[in-house]
DNA sequence: GTGAAAGCGCTAACAG
DNA sequence: CTGTTAGCGCTTTCAC
């Protein structure tokens, strides 16, 4: 029970008097907001090191007009390769601007968003980034007040906001066009939730293509609403072992393309792949496979470009931003001939 | 520029005009820390809906004594499976528990980890959730004061505090173990840091049990420091050149593994693998794999448990965590028979 | 260039 | 059961 309990931090005031000045004048040198004798700052600065202070970041947001210096971000869910890029370049970003990043999940709950953009807020951050949930059917969303908010990733329902996010509806056009140019035409569809975005914009997309190369899509090659990769697995099995396979199968998230290729490599078949997201275990497909590459560095540097300069002047109106996409075109290791 | 501006947010001062009430009558409701009149309460909940009104955590957790209710979790990195499991249960545990879970990322960096752990502190959260960043060569660690720390999967040097991980140490151990029962006399052991935590536990339980085989393990077999996937297919790319490749290798993380199965991939070798860590395309592998399976949940609730104990009363002396792990065992999928 | 004092939003005595 | 008041740690006028 010796040093083992919590000394209270230090306050301003500790080092104040150990530095033998007022308050006013610690505070003055730690915000730089007023010249300080250079001699004195020092003596502060001295105290400050010794005393291993820090600011309390509770007490200084209190004070209305302050920055707090720190940005949060929600995210809908954690299982995505996804999740993990924009986290580090967010990271990145924000520390390159002198900001701390909060990160907290949201667990695709509508409701869950809601309290943690007002817990967030009541903590004072800057602004905040949001992967937004699906299910504000009372168009809350545009009454929340408090920070700043750039929407990133999906287009949020129930609001005109400021929005970033990647051009899905062409990048999906493209692969599915691509596919059709290559002679397949029984290609296979396996998806998330198509009813809310962005599932709807590749859905959309899947379906504009292939019936403006006349024809409907065949309903036995379209399975949705796949939340996880098992029954994608099941779903793309069960077509394979059919009379009529397809030659080529396209699914939005990297979670079901694992699902995908899990199905293919049971079945052995020899079709194509494609995706609108990228994995990292890409090379060890069975299958040729076409991903979508979505530059996360650029995603990150409009979304804090729309966020910075919606916490300078709140007076530009909303826009939405669709950043263009990539591709990566991967060919099966095994049979490959080996390097030099 | 209308509706655009931030409008700031309500107090509970708005609240208690609203409802005709005392500011002490509002936090009295919203916090259930004494009796108020039904009728009253009643009143108070309406105008806090209405105005949609949250308690400032800023302003509250100024109080001394006063929970803010908030769990950090500061990260070293973010690119792991073994990341995005620790946040998505640590998230829930967290909700659970009533308490918003903000997470940071250290980069590795002591220095980073050392200023996060004060923001935190400064933002009073009741406690933290640790992945120790390496590098605290002056036991700074052992003095930060602040809310109390919880140690997570790493054990940190330079000072004695609560740690909760897996026993690394053994998971190798039997890993190598198995792979010596089954035969094999030329193992490869591909790891990243080797000199500090959890590394240097694996790393000793392969050279332990090779030892006590009798014999060194071979130095053209053993490569360490890797940090990313791509220098690890180099190494083993190599390996599986020579004139005397191994017959299995061993690799540490998921990260790794995914650059030894694609040198194995590349090479279209026909040896063993196996890894401390999982990766959610294991099934993809083309080779028999083992790997060692770790219970997030167990880490996560033997955490929680040692910080709210921690939180709670501070009189406990330190204990560290060591967590048994499990296996699994994956044969290539390709050439297995279809389910019926 | 520096200090004293008010007040940010909230909670916890203390009265009534 | 409810209101009044002091004060948490900090920044910012306002004096000097």
């Amino acid at each position: 029970m010796s040093r083992n309990l919590q000394p209270k931090p230090p306050t301003i005031k500790d080092v104040a008097v150990l530095a033998g000045v007022s308050m006013s004048t610690v505070s003055r040198v730690l915000n730089g907001s007023a010249a300080v004798q250079s001699e004195t700052a020092e003596r502060v600065r001295r105290a400050v090191t010794q005393l291993d202070f820090v600011l309390s970041a509770s007490a200084r947001s209190l004070r209305p007009g302050v920055r707090s210096m720190t940005w949060g971000l929600l995210v809908d869910a954690v299982e995505s390769h996804y999740f993990s890029t924009l986290i580090a370049e967010l990271d990145r970003a924000a520390q390159d601007h002198g900001s701390t990043l909060l990160v907290s999940v949201t667990q695709k709950e509508w409701a869950r968003e809601k309290h943690l953009i007002k817990e967030m807020s009541s903590r004072r951050v800057d602004g905040l980034f949001v992967v937004p949930a699906n299910g504000d059917v009372l168009g809350e969303r545009s009454r929340l007040s408090g920070a700043p908010i750039v929407y990133v990733d999906r287009i949020p329902s129930g609001v005109v906001a400021d929005v970033v996010t990647f051009d899905y509806y062409k990048a999906m056009a493209e692969i599915v066009e691509e596919l059709w140019v290559q002679g397949h035409r029984r290609m296979a569809f396996i998806g998330g939730e198509v009813d809310t975005d962005p599932g709807s914009r590749r859905y959309a997309a899947w379906n504009d293509v292939l019936r403006r190369h006349g024809g409907t899509p065949d309903p036995d090659l379209v399975s949705v609403g796949h939340l996880v990769a098992g029954t994608a697995t099941e779903a793309v099995a069960g077509m394979l072992r059919s009379d009529r396979p397809p030659t080529a199968v396209v699914t939005t998230t990297g979670l079901l393309l694992l699902g995908v290729l899990r199905a293919i490599a049971l079945e052995g078949a020899d079709i194509e792949a494609a995706c609108t997201e990228e994995i990292d275990s890409a090379f060890l497909s069975p299958v040729p496979l076409t991903l979508v590459a979505a530059d996360f560095t650029l995603l990150v540097s409009n979304a804090v470009e729309l966020l910075t300069a919606r916490i300078e002047n709140a007076g530009e109106p909303p826009t939405t931003r669709l950043l263009p996409t990539g591709r990566v075109r991967l060919d099966p290791l095994r049979s490959s001939t080996l390097p030099s």
